[in-house]
DNA sequence: CTCAAATCAGTAATTGTTCCTGTTTTTATT
DNA sequence: AATAAAAACAGGAACAATTACTGATTTGAG
């Protein structure tokens, strides 16, 4: 079944998402190794990623400017994101403390972004 | 300038943007008023959203399915994600208490999403 | 080794969103 | 109210991220 089998592709793809902790888009995975393997497809890269967000081996972080972001590192943690460059970091995870019903929903992660201006754009 | 002017088309995309708390899609919006204004155009409607969500009057809550989904009500509140169907509902904002630092962003919007399955997806 | 299932490259198709052009509406000024 | 400039609009073309398709290649089980 799908996901089933060894793939060397697949590998590839894994590990250069978790090389980075810049939370890349697909095509920026790609690209870095379009240049080692230029036979790779960027169907291959968006159908493995598929894949590994279904299996939990990554999270789509957020969509910045039309593009989904992902990150290989599916440990609690929030992120940064700044509004202006795109730019993502991590930060510790805030304790949440709950308060209120959940509607019946059977939750299994949450995501805590905050969105602001890095360094850099606020000069 | 931009969003200076007074437009009976801007009124009616906030107050059907508003009206729901089913946290629709620009599509959507359209949709329900393509009926009543059969003139209207899905540019319009992507042009005037932009424009709220610069002035602050509108936030974007998740990218579901390909599809952005936003929220005319931009008080403090949490939202809770179906992964199956992309129903998205209003809970309690849980109070966040911080630890670490934050990179030197200006921050100035917390997002918290809960993740998971809701009562009817789940059977 | 052999065969079926899984994976892939390459490309076409899809689709949410943005952009462009000529027209209409709004606002300010007489 | 008439006029003109700015803003907003409709309609459709253009764009880009993502997905789907097809035929070839790779993988795993027996």
């Amino acid at each position: 079944m799908k996901g089933s089998n060894y793939s060397s592709k697949r590998e590839l793809i894994y590990s250069t998402l978790c090389s980075t902790k810049s939370h890349p888009s697909a095509k920026w995975v790609y690209e870095q190794l379009k240049e080692d393997h230029p036979d790779l497809s960027l169907g291959t890269v968006y159908r493995n990623i598929a894949l590994f967000k279904e299996n939990g081996k990554a999270v789509a972080v957020a969509n910045i400017l039309g593009e989904e972001r992902l990150d290989g590192d599916t440990s609690a943690h929030a992120h940064l994101v700044c509004k202006c460059c795109g730019k993502i970091e991590d930060v510790d995870m805030p304790s949440l403390t709950l308060k209120g019903d959940t509607k019946g929903f059977n939750t299994d992660f949450v995501a805590v972004t905050y969105f602001g201006t890095c360094t850099e754009c606020s000069e």
